[in-house]
DNA sequence: CAATAGATCATCT
DNA sequence: GATGATCTATTGC
């Protein structure tokens, strides 16, 4: 495998680290998926984004260094994981939606025993996390040193990018910030 | 198939 | 004290 990303990756607009994500591996331990969804939330302007209001104490590493990972508990159940972006000081960030398993499923569909099959294994924000094993204490790691790392696509591949708003909130809910990779079977539905 | 309810808690008002 | 960047099971056509 290539090495990770290098910090400059992370260090430019939401946006454009949203569509960069897309095809790419992000590893955690001995599992490992391919980005197929991510959503690109803005900070200040985008009322949907927990850093719209500023620092608070859940949303510090927004505003840190970029290349760091934000996970968060969502609905008192569910952990989402997040890539940080943008300069420091500037809290933009990119939900991870949906991951195509590579290696480590067996061990994934133990920590998922609900999934039917491969697709249902980490096709949603709250279900990748659980399958690579990722919770709150990865919160503000580092994805340049690992164990939690993100890395180009093992061989270069052309793939067509599809966008549309973003699922499940309610603020700025028309804003064109989900990007996946179209035709893609791991995709969230 | 689509719609909905329930689980459950850290964070912010 | 209200509110979610969700998922699953269940109900109703």
């Amino acid at each position: 495998m290539s090495a990770p990303f290098p910090r400059a990756f992370y260090n430019r607009p939401a946006t454009d680290v949203a569509r960069a994500l897309l095809g790419t591996v992000l590893v955690h331990g001995t599992t490992s998926g391919r980005i197929v969804e991510t959503e690109a939330y803005l900070g200040l302007q985008d009322r949907a984004a927990h850093s719209w209001r500023g620092i608070t104490p859940r949303t510090r590493v927004m505003f840190g260094e970029p290349g760091h990972a934000y996970v968060y508990l969502i609905y008192g159940m569910y952990e989402c994981l997040n890539v940080v972006a943008e300069p420091e000081g500037s809290p933009g960030c990119v939900l991870i939606r949906a991951l195509e398993p590579l290696e480590g499923i067996s061990r994934m569909k133990r920590r998922r025993p609900g999934a039917r099959g491969i697709e249902d294994l980490a096709n949603g924000p709250g279900k990748l996390t659980l399958a690579l094993g990722i919770t709150r204490r990865e919160n503000g790691a580092d994805f340049t040193r690992g164990p939690l790392t993100i890395h180009p696509p093992a061989s270069p591949e052309k793939i067509e990018i599809g966008v549309s708003p973003r699922i499940g909130i309610k603020h700025c809910a028309d804003w064109p910030l989900r990007f996946f990779i179209q035709g893609n079977r791991f995709v969230s539905r």
